[in-house]
Formats: C-alpha cells, structure tokens, sequence
DNA sequence: TGTACATCAGTGAACGCGCGTTCACTGATGTAC
DNA sequence: TGTACATCAGTGAACGCGCGTTCACTGATGTAC
C-alpha cells in the first residue's frame, strides 16, 4: 500500500529518530533492521526502500542525530552540570550521541565516521563559544579538553557495575572540569 | 589429542592472550570464537573446555587484561604522553584495555562488567599514587579526571576519519591535563 | 471536477550466510599395578 | 622402571538460530485526460 510522499517522508524521519535511539541505548550491532523497522510502526522488507543497507542506516543516523545539536551556545556551567549528572549517565538512549556512540563508530564505515567527525568539530566549535572569557588559544584548548573529559567520564560511569564509584567519576569530573574553568576557585 | 596439564594452561593463556588483543582490536562482536581459537593456534571445538560460553570468555578476558596492570607508579608526565600519542591512538590491539573496551562492557554480562569495575578501581588507584605532590582529596579528584579525559580524548581520536583533527584531540588534551597537574604554568 | 490507470511505498514469505554451540570420535597423557 | 588402560584435551562435522537482504505482490497515490 502506497504511501503519501508526505507520509514516507515522516516515516523516513521515524525510522532515524528511533534508530537513534535504539542505536545509543543498545549498540548497533545489537539492533536488528527488523527492530527499528517495528519499532518505527513499519515491516521490515519496505527498508531498503529508504535505506541501502543496515550500515547506511547507521551512517544516515549518526549524522542525524549529531545535526540536531545540542546545547544552544547556553551556561557552560549548566550544560556540564547536566551532561556529567546521573540522570544523564542512566538514559543512554536520550543522551549525548558522542558518549553513547563514538566508540563503536570507529569500526563502522567510512561514511559514519565522516558523519562523527563533523559532528564532533561542530561539537567542539560550539563549546567553545561557551567560554567567550578565554583567548583563543586557551578556548580551544578548554573546548576539547573538557569535551574529552566529559565524554569519557559518561563512557567510564556506564561501564561499571558499582553506583557508588560510578557516581563518584561524574561528581569528582564535573569538579575538575569547574576547576580548570575557574582556575582562582580552585584548591 | 589430550595434551599435557602444562600445555592445557599455557593454551587456555594464549586464548586469553589472543582474544585480548582481537577484541580491543575489533570489538566484541566482530571477532568469533572460531576466530580467537585459530589466532591461538587451535579447533573452534575445543573452546567449551576451557570456557562456558563466548560470554565467559569476555569477562575472562577483561579481567586477565585489566589484571596486567600497566604502569609501574613511574613518571605520571610521561604516561599522560605516551597515553595521549599517535602511537597509542593507532595500536588498538596492544593499547589501554580501558579505553578500547569500556564503552563496549555497558553491554556485556554482569561479570564483565564487574571485572571493569575492579579494574577501573585499581587504575584510578594507580594515577592517584603517581600524583604524590597533592593531598589526598586533590589527588583523588586528579586522578579520576584526568584519566576520564585521556580515555575520552584516545576514544574521540580514534573514532574520527581527520588525521589532523584526531592529532589535535591528543594535543590538545595533554596540554589541558599538564595545565591541570601544574597550574601555575598554565597561562 | 471526475475518471482511468501507471506508479511505487509498504508487506511478508523466503533466501543464504555466519555464528555460537554440540557431539561422536581420536590419540596422547598419566595413573594403577 | 615397565606395561595396560582409563581419562580427557583437542578435532572437525553438524545443528539451529537470527540476521541482512531479496522479491513477487498489494493497493493507495497522484497524474493524464
């Protein structure tokens, strides 16, 4: 049955918006084409009518999902407060596509890691912004520095089985990222 | 063929070995027990008589992995460089088991990610000791964000397709964890 | 505006392949005497 | 020390399953008149 070309637009956008999600909450190996299929509301042979395969899939999602960009160039304090907070850390499948994904983008197809590599110079441009009280240099340099931290502070929290030390990474990361922005404040 | 007691534990070691190196190489999911057993030198068949199942054998693996400790407390200056190096960033197979799997065990079985978790506790221990000129407080707070940023920046620069964008990431971030040990070089 | 028909988005059965796992078998090990 | 035999580490064929992908078909869409 025929669908609207309205219709298969939105449907196109509904299989990304839930790949998405599927992908960072499960990895994309774990996913299968039938399950982002069902879970868009679709069957899954009218797939390769959007997509040309499962790695064109994930390559069309993670530049999706990494265009939609977060963060609108706000309180930096803020954003590092949210991105290093338990809440966070326990919803991989709404959170930050970088931490839930970018390991696993280094074994996937050259289209994906171009998707990832955009992103993340689009990512980091934008940190940087959101520290207009550093020269340029020391912006930048602030910009990947934290990034790089928060990241693999997410990373190291969802990796472990003890909420106590997982807890810990984030409260104790989130002070030395404060630290290094307010040098003056700290110890 | 039975072979002797001996050679029984030093094969049961080379898969251990082997598997270690392919799974940071390649990921979990990508490398076969077939694949692990012949790199060992061995049949797929005689797998179940060292291990329970391919999941057993990822949480033997990052628990014979994260047990080599690496870093004998020596210069913490010189680990952060070597850590943060092209080098390390290019040898997937022999760099950080942190690194190239802690992502990946957010989806493996408890036990792994209870070999992760004892293996990060230690690591974390580990930093901390080699940072000897702070107090106690400071040094816990140094060694958690400085290793969540070395292990974020090798993640982003090995997951971008941009030599001179990944080399930066490194770069960057050694600086921004060498101005976080010595502040008062910092500008 | 209304009708006839070509298009094509979506359906669901089927395919082929690789993987984890099992199992009957082999032959060297290591123990009992 | 030497011999007979039970043990069992390793072999390789076979299994069942899930997955990515294909394809003949359906019926609503949207165009031509």
């Amino acid at each position: 049955m025929k669908v609207s070309r309205d219709q298969m637009a939105e449907n196109r956008r509904r299989i990304l918006e839930v790949a998405s999600r599927l992908f960072r909450d499960k990895g994309f190996d774990a996913v299968s084409v039938a399950e982002v299929m069902k879970a868009a509301g679709l069957t899954h042979g009218g797939f390769y009518g959007h997509f040309n395969s499962k790695d064109d899939l994930i390559a069309q999602t993670v530049a999706h999902v990494l265009a939609a960009g977060t963060g609108e160039g706000g309180d930096f304090g803020a954003y590092v407060d949210a991105y290093l907070s338990p809440r966070h850390r326990d919803d991989c499948a709404g959170g930050c596509p970088t931490a839930g994904l970018a390991a696993a983008i280094r074994l996937q197809t050259p289209a994906a890691r171009a998707a990832m590599t955009a992103g993340l110079r689009s990512q980091i441009d934008r940190i940087g912004k959101a520290l207009p009280e550093l020269d340029a240099a020391d912006r930048r340099r602030a910009a990947i520095g934290n990034f790089a931290a928060m990241v693999g502070a997410v990373i190291l929290a969802r990796a472990i089985d003890d909420p106590a030390l997982s807890d810990e990474i984030l409260e104790q990361t989130r002070e030395w990222v404060d630290a290094g922005i307010n040098p003056q404040s700290a110890s």
